[in-house]
RNA sequence: GCGCGGGUAGCUCAGUUGGAUAGAGCGUUGGCCUCCGAAGCCAAAGGCCGCGGGUUCGACUCCCGCCUCGCGCACCA
C-alpha cells in the first residue's frame, strides 16, 4: 500500500458513509479533513457544520445538528479497517488511521522513493523568479541576504512542487551611485587591487563609496556653514516647504502624538542634499560629469567602470557560492536600461499614455484604480527607473515564455510593482495576471532600521565569518568530543561553516516574508531552541543510530506493524504530511512554513533520545521492533534532509 | 492628506483563509546524563488576541469606526 492508496482508502470509506445517510451526491472529493487538537483523541478530524441539512436519512431536527450528524457519521463509520478507533466529539468525528496500514504506506514510499519522495509531477507551469538585485557599487548587507534566501528557497520550493524555474538576477551596474565609488578610485586609488588590498572586491569598491559619502558630507557642512549656505537657509524658512515644516512642529507641539518631526535645520538640510549634489557640490559636478562621459561611452571611464564592476561581481559571486545560491541568467541593467522606450512610443500611438505639456509622456493612475499620473519618460525623452522595469519584463516573456514571473523585493516597493503590473496589463492584457511581487518586511537592528551613516549595517559576508567563529567556539567547548575524534582541521572548519550557514539561513526563513523581522546580533546568532543547528543535529543523530547499527536501506515489509506507541504514530502522521507542507508552502511562497513543519518533525523525534526505555532503538531486544525503528529512523532522515534543502541548508553527518 | 501593512505571553514570532480549551522559541521556575548525540529531554507559570461596535450557531480571523506604530505617495533607483 502507498500513502496514496492508503489516504484514497480513507477518503473513499468516508465519501461512502456520507452517502449511505443520504447525501447522494458527495464525493471523495468534497471531503475535508481538518487537524486534531493536542490533547484530544484521533489523528484526523471531519468537521460536521459543512453536512448540515445534506444527509436525507436523519429526522428534521437531527439533519440540522452539527453534534447528530457527527454521532450518525461515527457510527456508520465503526469497523471500517483503515480506521482503529472512531469518535464522535461534539460537532466533530475524530478518526484514528490503522497504525499498521499507515506506517507500510508512509516508510514503504519514503525509503522506496528516497530523496524523490514527495516530488510533484512537472507540471508545465514556466516561472521566472528574479531575486537579489545588488548594486555594485558596495557589499551586500543583511537584507539582501534575506532576499537571497527567500529567493533561493522559495525557487526551490517551485521546483519540487512541480513548476519548471528559471532564476535570474538584475545587476544594478550603472548610474549615479556607482560613479561616486569611480571618482574615489580614480582620485585616489588608481593602483589599488583587491588582491594588493587583501580584500573582496565589492568590499573594497564599497569603501571607495563610503569615502565619498564622508568627502561629500564634509564639503556640504562646509557650504550649510558659509554664507550662501545660511543664505539658502533663510530662503527655506520663508518657502513653502519651509512654512509646512514649521506648521508640522507647531502641531506636534500641541497635541505631542506620534512622531516628533525633525527640526527645521534638519530638514532643510536633507531636503538641499539633492540641490546642492546636482547644482552647487564640486564634487557632485565631478561625478555628474563621469557618468555624461558613461553613457557617452567614453573608452577611458568605461574602462574604469568594467574594472570596478568584475571586482564587485566577482566578490558577490564568491558570497553566492559560500550561499549556495545560483542564477541561470545575470541580467545587467547597463545593458538593459534603454529598454522600454520602444514600448512606451508604441503605447503612446495606441492612447495608453499621453503627453505632458512639458513633454514628458505620463500614464493615467486612475486607469488602474490609482490617483494622480505615472512619469514613464522624462521631458528630456530618457527613461525612468520604470521604463526599463516595464521593457525587461515583456524582453523577458520573449526568452522565457513565463507563466509566473514573480520578483521577490522589499516592502518599500510595493506600491512600485502595483504601478508597475497595473500599466504591464494595460500594455499587454494577455501577460495580465502573470506578475507577482513576493515582498518581504524590512530587517531590522535592536535599535531600529540599519544606517549606513552610523555604520549600523550588518554585512553578509562579516555575519557568515563572524557565526561560523561562534559556532566553532561552541564546538570546541563541547564536553562531548567523540564526534569530532576523525575530523582534521578542513573537516572541522567545514562543519563549522555548514552549521553557521544553516543557523544564519533557517533564522532568516522561520519568519514569514511579509513580517518584519528584527536581528539581534546576540540572539538571532543562538543554536538553541527552534533553530538550524537544532534540526541538523536531528539529522546528525538519525545518522548516528543507522551507523552504529551498520543499517542498509531494505524494504522492511510486515515488520512494521511493530510500529505501536503514540510517539511512533505520531512520527508517521508526520511524515506523511510532507508532500502537503511543501505544496503550501510554495502555494503561498512562505518557506516558513517548511520551517516550522522541519522542527516539529524534529520535536516528535528528539523525545528518543531519552526515553531509551520505552523506545530502545539500537538496545531493542525485539527484533522486528528494532527493524522497524531503524526504517523509521531511517525514514527521518529522509525528509529532515531533503525539507532542509528546501531551505537551502545542507546536512552533516555527524556535528 | 491619500494608499498599503502591522498591533497576539516579559521578548521575538506562528495562528492553513470563520470552527474544539489561542501555539512555538527565548527568558523565568522545577526535574532529567553509570544507558542509542545534553547544541538535548520532561514539566510548570505566564494571554480582555490594540480599543469600541456589528455580521454569524460560532470571530484572533469578516465589516465599520477609533487609537497606535511603520512603509509608500519623484521627470531617484
Amino acid at each position: 500500500m502507498t500513502i496514496q492508496t492508503f489516504q484514497s482508502d480513507v477518503l473513499q470509506n468516508i465519501a461512502s458513509a456520507i452517502r449511505g445517510l443520504g447525501a447522494a451526491d458527495y464525493t471523495e472529493g468534497d471531503v475535508v479533513l481538518s487537524p486534531v487538537p493536542e490533547n484530544a483523541q484521533g489523528d484526523v478530524a471531519l468537521s460536521c457544520f459543512g453536512l448540515r441539512g445534506r444527509l436525507s436519512t436523519l429526522d428534521d431536527k437531527a439533519r440540522h445538528n452539527p453534534v447528530a450528524i457527527s454521532a450518525a457519521l461515527a457510527e456508520a463509520l465503526a469497523g471500517k479497517p483503515v480506521f482503529e478507533a472512531v469518535a464522535a466529539v461534539g460537532p466533530y468525528v475524530n478518526l484514528s488511521y490503522d497504525t499498521a496500514a499507515l506506517a507500510q504506506a508512509v516508510i514503504g514510499d519514503i525509503l522506496e522513493q528516497g530523496d524523490h519522495f514527495a516530488d510533484a509531477p512537472v507540471r508545465d507551469e514556466r516561472v521566472v523568479i528574479e531575486f537579489s538585485g545588488p548594486n555594485t557599487n558596495k557589499p551586500q548587507h543583511l537584507g539582501h541576504l534575506r532576499n537571497n534566501v527567500i529567493g533561493e528557497s522559495v525557487s526551490r520550493l517551485l521546483q519540487k512542487s512541480g513548476s519548471r524555474v528559471t532564476r535570474v538576477n538584475i545587476i544594478n551596474d550603472r548610474g549615479i551611485h556607482i560613479c561616486k565609488s569611480m571618482l574615489v578610485y580614480i582620485k585616489h586609488g588608481q593602483n589599488i587591487t583587491p588582491q594588493s588590498a587583501g580584500k573582496k572586491g565589492d568590499h573594497l569598491v564599497g569603501d571607495f563609496y563610503v569615502q565619498f559619502e564622508k568627502e561629500f558630507q564634509a564639503e556640504y557642512k562646509t557650504w550649510l556653514e558659509s554664507e550662501a549656505g545660511k543664505r539658502a537657509y533663510e530662503e527655506f524658512l520663508t518657502s513653502e516647504a519651509g512654512i509646512k515644516a514649521q506648521k508640522a512642529i507647531e502641531a506636534y507641539e500641541l497635541k505631542k502624538k506620534g512622531k516628533a518631526p525633525a527640526d527645521l535645520f534638519s530638514t532643510f538640510k536633507s531636503s538641499y542634499k539633492d540641490k546642492y549634489f546636482n547644482s552647487l557640490s564640486p564634487i557632485g559636478k565631478e561625478v555628474t560629469d563621469l557618468l555624461i562621459r558613461w553613457e557617452n561611452g567614453d573608452p577611458e571611464v568605461r574602462a574604469i567602470w568594467k574594472r570596478l564592476n568584475d571586482w564587485v561581481i566577482e566578490g558577490f559571486m564568491d558570497t553566492y557560492k559560500t550561499l549556495g545560491i545560483s542564477f541561470d541568467k545575470l541580467y545587467f541593467e547597463s545593458e538593459t536600461y534603454k529598454l522600454g522606450k520602444d514600448i512606451i512610443q508604441n503605447g503612446l500611438e495606441k492612447g495608453i499614455f499621453h503627453r505632458l505639456p512639458d513633454n514628458a509622456t505620463a500614464f493615467d493612475l486612475s486607469k488602474i484604480g490609482l490617483n494622480g499620473e505615472k512619469i514613464v519618460l522624462r521631458s528630456n525623452g530618457t527613461s525612468v527607473y520604470i521604463t526599463q522595469d516595464i521593457g525587461t519584463a515583456i524582453e523577458r516573456y520573449k526568452d522565457y515564455e513565463y507563466d509566473k514571473m514573480i520578483y521577490v523585493t522589499a516592502d518599500e516597493q510595493n506600491y512600485h510593482f502595483q504601478v508597475l503590473f497595473g500599466i504591464l496589463g494595460e500594455l499587454r492584457p494577455d501577460l495580465g495576471g502573470r506578475f507577482e511581487h513576493l515582498s518581504y518586511g524590512m530587517v531590522t537592528l535592536p535599535n531600529g532600521r540599519m544606517k549606513s551613516r552610523e555604520g549600523t549595517v550588518v554585512d553578509t559576508d562579516d555575519l557568515i565569518e563572524e557565526m561560523a567563529r561562534l559556532v566553532r567556539e561552541v564546538m570546541e567547548n563541547k564536553a562531548d568530543r567523540e564526534h569530532y575524534a576523525d575530523a582534521d582541521e578542513a573537516e572541522f572548519d567545514r562543519r563549522a561553516q555548514t552549521i553557521a550557514l544553516a543557523a544564519l539561513k533557517y533564522y532568516l526563513l522561520n519568519f514569514t516574508p511579509a513580517s518584519w523581522m528584527e536581528f539581534n546580533p546576540e540572539k538571532s546568532l543562538d543554536l538553541q531552541g527552534r533553530t538550524g543547528a537544532y534540526c541538523l543535529m536531528n539529522y546528525a543523530r538519525t545518522r548516528s543510530i543507522l551507523r552504529k547499527a551498520s543499517y542498509t536501506r531494505t524494504q522492511p515489509g510486515d515488520v512494521l506493524s511493530a510500529l505501536k506507541t503514540p510517539q511512533e504514530k505520531k512520527l508517521l502522521l508526520n511524515l506523511m504530511q510532507f508532500p502537503a507542507a511543501i505544496q503550501w508552502a510554495a502555494q503561498n511562497r512562505d518557506p516558513s512554513k517548511m520551517a516550522e513543519y522541519l522542527f516539529n518533525l524534529c520535536k516528535s523525534f528528539a523525545f528518543i533520545f531519552t526515553d531509551k526505555a520505552g523506545h530502545p532503538v539500537l538496545n531493542c531486544t525485539d527484533e522486528a521492533t528494532r527493524s522497524a525503528r531503524l526504517a523509521l529512523v531511517d525514514a527521518i532522515g529522509v525528509v529532515l534532509k531533503d525539507g532542509l534543502g528546501l531551505l537551502g541548508i545542507d546536512t552533516l553527518e555527524e556535528m
